[in-house]
DNA sequence: TTGTATGCGTTATCAG
DNA sequence: CTGATAACGCATACAA
């Protein structure tokens, strides 16, 4: 804070009233004279006050800031949920601490419990810390909500979206273009989002898919990597865990001189921006981040209202979006 | 915060001694014996106490946040910023409040005020606002800095960049390559490195260049939109302000069937990570993002000192990166 | 080395 | 409608 501030007594005195008026007219609400109010808020405006946050959250007990945790700031996927969570919260005064755990899940309970310590309410987004971990944050800090991830048996509130289906629906597309072995470039296992995804995969060789699991990860270096694995599998589809990887793994492909989709289909899953400007554009599912960042500050009033949070929503859904990333079979 | 928190003077009552002991404990610096300090540990872990920060900020008059506003939290450009600089602080144990001002100048100093309100330095990270309101956000809040603008005169410490140089490079690359006609895809004039940027490109003029201004956005959508006028210009290469827009510009000559870069030329600026993986690879200049966080947090710590921060400090240099993006003036 | 007491800037409860 | 005054949880100067 600035060396010397100016505070409410200040502007009590200043004002001839006592500190107790100045409070009340700060806040608008309570019962002040009209003549008498103004002259506070004149003097106020005057001397440059600004009520302390920190004193007022001391007093109040609430600090008006939300904490929001997520695993990487470099995946735009996340911009667009914390910018819809942050335009909620802004709207009532909110402001919003972001923290980053990189993708270390061991870290997640502690960076959690440190947003605690500043924040009225916490929001989780796409948290890989095991269960037990969830459920022993959510007994003593109820404030408590996941964004894209099931934290089924919890009792946590959430707000999450439908990987699997879009997923399958993904599959069925490449099986009807002739696809039978497929490679499925993994994000992290700990990842709920991911599991989901590589659960529809797997699924799929119900339907005559062959599914072979490449371990990859969430970023454009991790799928630049696992392509060379992914093509000695056979595969002649690549279904990359999210967008970013699947830039990645079509950077790979191009030094190789591997044509998409001629030689090989891809697809990716998030619809970030950047994933219509590739070349080729990226078949990918388009996740309803807005609505799950509008939807989360929507549940983090109710929470923090502390109403009863209903646990049984139903999970958003994501639209596969085809591009000119995936094409038939090529002919052997 | 929780509902029932465990408070100092809980763990100082179950202890046996009083609060002074334990907020020395927890200090851990001061002349507490072994013995009573293990003890009063001990309770403290078993209570699951932890210090409230909004207590102590009251007390101490430090938050232990460092207040940080960014144009657009999209712009890849900024997360390696920032990250660089969550890194320095977090190892001090200091929080960063983030804000994004959405481009919005006017906006700038009310969401740096609001910071200030909440932490103990203020980053603005490329700030729009006019040098006025610059200077007085200077004056009454002392711990302030600037990152990736020259607050020239008004006695703001800074770390920046120097746009200009490489700037003026990419335009003797195009002039070697035989273009004459160029444009530039300019971004938001209150820009302080698009404005140096433009500068470098038009007194490329007195090389032999002729550039024409087309007014674009520092986005991909922006640039994508820009590229219909700068064709009209009659330019043989373009020169957009930054990788987004430049993204959106390759995006767009991809539509209109013009090949990059052997019927056009095309740079960026940034060299953001999909600068090296669109097709074809960007010729940009690599910004040392890192370093200006870095550096950034080093001079936080000089200013949270209280230390006079020298403010005539040199411009990190950015480098020219060429990829395939460029090519001859292509034969009429 | 330890404890007591005061202050940090607000809010909120109670009297007037 | 307004003014004292007691919290809020912690740090710290001062005493012991």
């Amino acid at each position: 804070m600035a060396g010397t501030r100016v505070t409410i007594s200040d502007v009590a005195r200043e004002a001839g009233v006592s500190i107790a008026t100045v409070s009340r007219v700060m806040q608008g609400r309570v019962s002040v004279s009209a003549e008498l109010a103004e002259r506070v808020r004149a003097v106020a405006q005057r001397l440059g006050y600004r009520p302390n946050p920190v004193a007022r959250g001391l007093a109040t007990g609430e600090t008006g800031m939300v904490g929001v945790l997520v695993p990487e700031l470099d995946n735009p996927h996340y911009h667009e949920v914390i910018k819809a969570i942050a335009a909620g919260a802004e709207l009532q005064g909110y402001r919003m601490l972001i923290l980053e755990s990189e993708g270390r899940s061991a870290d997640e309970p502690d960076l959690a419990a440190s947003l605690y310590d500043h924040a009225d309410g916490v929001i989780l987004c796409s948290p890989r810390m095991p269960d037990d971990s969830l459920r022993r944050l959510a007994v003593d800090r109820p404030r408590l909500l996941c964004v894209n991830r099931l934290p089924t048996g919890i009792g946590i509130p959430f707000v999450a979206f439908d990987s699997y289906s879009p997923m399958l629906e993904i599959c069925g597309l490449l099986g009807r273009l002739g696809h039978r072995r497929v490679a499925y470039l993994s994000g992290p296992m700990d990842s709920w989002a991911n599991t989901e995804r590589w659960r529809a995969v797997s699924q799929a060789a119900a339907f005559g898919l062959e599914p072979a699991f490449i371990p990859a990860g969430y970023t454009i270096d991790t799928g630049y990597d696992a392509v060379d694995e992914a093509l000695r599998s056979g595969a002649t589809a690549l279904i990359a865990a999210n967008d970013l990887c699947a830039i990645g793994a079509l950077s790979r492909l191009r030094d190789r001189g591997v044509r998409v989709p001629q030689d090989l289909s891809l697809t990716g899953f998030d619809d970030i921006a950047f994933a219509r400007r590739t070349v080729p554009p990226l078949t990918t599912a388009r996740v309803p981040r807005h609505e799950l960042g509008a939807q989360a500050w929507r549940l983090m009033q109710s929470v923090l209202a502390g109403e009863p949070a209903l646990l049984d929503r139903p999970l958003l859904s994501a639209e596969v979006i085809v591009r000119e990333s995936i094409g038939p079979l090529p002919p052997t």
